[in-house]
RNA sequence: GGGCGUUUAGCUCAGUUGGUAGAGCGCUUCCCUUACAAGGAAGAUGUCGGGAGUUCGAGCCUCUCAACGCCCACCA
């Protein structure tokens, strides 16, 4: 890499380049964040990948753009730090150990918990680097030297106080309430990992017949295996159909228990019968119908999903799962003819996000943190600025989600995770919540853990040091900058780090959100093992490298964040892309014979392309820092495209061919690569360090990132460069359109603009194979095609090569379509509104196509009619 | 039920204050012109989902309809 002298390589090898080059940087510590530096802080805390993971397709966007920030900071020389780790992820790090125990025919009842844990945390250890390995091979400037896990030791003792603070101060609570139950996980889960699934049931209607009386109530259920747990029925106050029934007593059938007919407005008199069986331990809304009327809660499913064994369930039901429970029960209501109605039913069933087992509403013990309190400061933080989501449509979604936030439910019944730090005496059971255990001898710890992103809701602070507010990195590096992720976690991830990070720093976790849009497949599929639509970014690093990966990503990001579809064949765009940079990049550094000192930029000795292309790379410099500051990543990747395909190699590097200026070559192609760098970061590294010039810094990631230069503005210029494009563009067409081959040279005759044209007839030679250019004014010949170029007219005799009839048609279709520009222009010039109420300039503007049209229109015309 | 997004060239998509549409791929013709065939030159291609409105002027603003997608809510 310090080998500044050898040439570039004849073929890019993509690979090769890249692992040379990020070893360069890694073995130079080129990613180290110094916390004692006194430049300004930029810092990110990657979304930490689950322990076991592997790279998949969001990871590589999702770090890509963390990455383009990351390195454009750094070259607007900030100290910059960007704080990787992982998360253990409770639930699907635990299913993943239980199922290989499973393949020895154990559970992890069988091993116990002690063994489990020390098998899982071997597990992790050996996964935990696999999947940061990974995010080298995008190129990933993170400092691993401070890489962070959820469950390491700093992590638990954030978690602990945060937890023992919570309590303290009343916001966390343990209680009897009814939460979504995974009966395959064995767990609690969070409203916010249940998805809802449409399923084709059935909707049974049945009589419960009224006590000491004739007459029954018609009550209707979708589930009716949950009628063992009855302890009321319910009608809307309303409902003057029930309205004599209130207060009776009516008598369940099958197990003969009585039960209240009750009044509730919950009850929707136009559903089923308007008549419902109240179910509190296993339905959320009875829950809280019980509560309201003070009822039992009767308890019939267990935790594994199967029927209770107890005496509410008949005998005949006991110990059948849920599915066979409901069939049964719908067979003994059909013979005892208590079964009135069934009809087909659309509802929506509750899944586990994890195993997609359908969930079981149940009632237990769970411990919640109250979030209403913690919710206001975090919701008046995006309302007054503090945190900015990009782009803002994201805000409303956050905003609505936190003002209807629900206490959220954190305690697992698993055992990998932060175990909850609350101690029960072995005696009384009476509970002590703490850092520590206050006697081991006579306190148990509760046997629950933490949800995941209890301890990933702190992540900002967590891995910087906190609690110790002290610490180096906690002073320099927190709050962090930006926070790039997924809208997938908007609301389990990014809303409770803004909570927590409120609640505890007293500061906004990170002042911006940026949500890109989530990879699918090429037909808008998510991507899925299951599916088998995946595509692996490492096979892509490797087919195409990663630069081209990074960069076809780059340019598909729009400032939307649209869902971004992808197929391998996309990434060829980024592949090619490479490929140009590095040919063009190989020419430019074989064509430099001056020294690095002589390579200076000599502003005072520049010709009219030199000045061309430093006023595109100006500008471009330009759009370039306010596109990346707006986070319209995709726009860079498009602007520096153009800018280097079309401004760069096929044109300024062609000029170059007839006439250079090497400072000018190197200049443009040095800053074309600090630019490019924070999106294609090796390929812009190994070339500049093949290049002649005199180096500031160490590798190009720490060089100044250019800024618009006042003195680098060529307009004027610039616009006669243009013309000159268009001259040799217009040639060409004309070269081609009658079949002109390479090897026959044209002559032309120009008749006005001398003063340029005449500078600049080796670029007509060489680009549109020109042969002689004489200059005459109202020149007319015989036997030739022309072209006008603003107000210059060209004339290329063609003897026999000229069929006139064919230039004729040509001529006529281009008035075509001048007049009919020249009518819409002259339309609204004649209309008096458009004179009087549009703008100045773009009155003037449009008088001045007109008089553009008319006067091309008019050249064409009276050469046409010479021609005849 | 509430909210959001999408609809532009054959395909995938850009289009930042409203001034008669762009890219990549694909397609047609020609070219191995010593940086690059993963390339070069020239070219064709769109009543911007439908309708209405505001405006001198609408792909862009307002309303409405349609199709597709997503999120939230979870009436048994």
């Amino acid at each position: 890499m310090t080998n500044c002298t050898d040439e570039l390589s004849t073929t890019y090898n993509a690979r090769e380049i890249e692992k040379e080059t990020y070893k360069f940087w890694e073995e130079n510590n080129l990613f180290k964040a110094n916390a004692k530096s006194n430049k300004e802080a930029y810092s990110i805390v990657i979304p930490p990948p689950n322990v076991t993971g592997v790279l998949h397709m969001g990871h590589a966007l999702d770090g890509t753009l963390q990455d383009i920030l990351i390195r454009y900071n750094r070259m607007l020389q900030k100290e910059v730090l960007w704080m990787p780790g992982c998360d253990h992820a409770g639930i699907a790090t635990q299913n993943v150990i239980e199922k290989n125990l499973a393949k020895e025919g154990l559970s992890r009842h069988d091993i116990g918990r002690e063994k489990f844990l020390a098998r899982t945390w071997q597990w992790a250890d050996e996964h935990k680097n696999k999947i940061l390995e990974q995010f080298k091979l995008l190129g990933a400037s993170f400092d691993l030297s401070r890489k962070r896990f959820t469950l390491d030791e700093g992590c638990s003792n954030a978690v602990k106080k945060v937890f023992v603070d919570l309590y303290n101060k009343g916001l966390i609570y343990k209680g009897s309430y009814i939460v979504n139950w995974c009966p395959r996980c064995q767990s609690a889960i969070s409203d916010i990992e249940t998805n809802y699934e449409t399923e084709d049931g059935h909707l049974w209607e049945i009589s419960y017949a009224l006590k000491d009386e004739m007459g029954a109530i018609v009550i209707a259920t979708t589930r009716p295996e949950t009628m063992f747990g009855d302890v009321a029925v319910a009608v809307n106050p309303n409902d003057f159909k029930y309205k004599d029934l209130i207060g009776k007593t009516c008598v369940m059938p099958l197990t003969g228990r009585q039960i209240p007919i009750i009044a509730d407005d919950y009850v929707d008199k136009s559903f089923g019968t308007g008549a419902l069986k109240i179910t509190p331990a296993h339905d959320p809304n009875d829950f809280e119908v019980g509560l309201r009327h003070n009822l039992p809660q009767i308890k019939v499913i267990d935790e594994k999903g199967l029927m209770m064994r107890n005496e509410f369930v008949p005998p005949q039901i006991q110990g059948l799962t849920r599915e066979k429970a409901r069939e049964k029960t719908v067979k003994m209501l059909e013979e005892n003819q208590v079964l009135v109605r069934v009809t087909k039913h659309v509802h929506n069933v509750g899944k586990c996000q994890r195993c997609n087992t359908t969930i079981e509403p149940l009632l237990s013990k769970q411990w919640f943190v109250k979030m209403e309190p913690l919710a206001k400061p975090a919701i008046e933080a995006v309302k007054t600025g503090a945190i900015k989501f990009i782009p803002e449509r994201w805000e409303k979604n956050y905003l609505m989600w936190m003002e209807n936030i629900r206490d959220w439910c954190i305690s697992r019944q698993l055992w990998w995770g932060h175990q909850i730090p609350a101690y029960y005496h072995n005696k009384t059971g009476e509970m002590v919540v703490a850092l520590e255990n206050p006697d081991p001898n006579n306190y148990t710890q509760d046997t629950d853990v933490l949800d995941t992103w209890f301890s990933s809701g702190l992540w900002p602070f967590e891995t910087m040091g906190w609690p110790d507010i002290n610490s180096d990195d906690y002073k320099k590096f927190y709050p962090t900058s930006t926070l790039v992720t997924g809208f997938d976690i908007i609301f389990f991830w990014v809303a409770r780090m803004i909570t927590m990070g409120l609640e505890f720093t007293k500061k906004p976790p990170f002042s911006t959100v940026y949500i890109h849009g989530l990879i699918r497949d090429e037909h808008g599929q998510k991507m899925s093992k299951s599916k088998g639509n995946t595509i692996d970014p490492v096979d892509l690093i490797e087919k195409y490298g990663c630069d081209a990966l990074r960069f076809t990503l780059t340019s598909l990001c729009t400032y939307g964040g649209q869902d971004i579809k992808i197929s391998d064949e996309k990434f060829e765009f980024g592949r090619n892309f490479a490929n140009k940079i590095w040919n063009a990049s190989r020419f430019t550094l074989m064509n430099i014979t001056k020294s690095k000192e002589e390579l200076k930029l000599d502003l005072n000795n520049l010709s009219l392309a030199d000045k061309w292309i430093l006023n595109e790379l100006n500008k471009v410099t330009k759009e370039i820092n306010e596109n990346i500051k707006n986070y319209r990543i995709g726009e860079i990747a498009s602007i520096l495209y153009e800018f280097f395909w079309s401004k760069y190699c096929d044109w300024y590097v062609e000029l170059s061919k007839i006439e250079k200026n090497e400072a000018v070559l190197v200049y443009v192609l040095e800053n074309f690569l600090k630019l490019l760098h924070p999106i294609m970061p090796h390929i812009t590294e190994a070339i500049w360090q093949k290049m002649p010039i005199i180096k500031e810094t160490k590798g190009i990631l720490n060089a100044s990132y250019p800024q618009f230069e006042e003195k680098l503005v060529f307009e004027a210029d610039s616009k006669k460069m243009e013309t000159v494009f268009e001259t040799i563009k217009a040639l060409r067409n004309i070269r081609a359109e009658f079949n002109i081959p390479l090897s026959s040279k044209i002559d032309i005759i120009i008749d006005n603009n001398e003063q340029l044209y005449s500078q600049i007839i080796p670029y007509l030679k060489r680009l549109a194979k020109v042969n002689s250019t004489k200059f005459e004014k109202n020149a007319t010949h015989s036997k030739s095609a022309y072209c006008v170029v603003n107000d210059t007219k060209i004339t290329i005799p063609l003897k026999d090569l000229i069929d006139i009839n064919q230039e004729i048609t040509r001529q006529k279709k281009k008035i075509d379509k001048l007049e009919s520009e020249l009518k819409s222009v002259l339309a609204r010039l004649n209309n008096q509104k458009f004179i009087s109420s549009a703008p100045n300039d773009v009155v003037e503007k449009t008088k001045g196509r007109k008089k553009e049209l008319e006067d091309e229109i008019k050249i064409i015309q009276e050469t046409i009619k010479r021609l005849n």
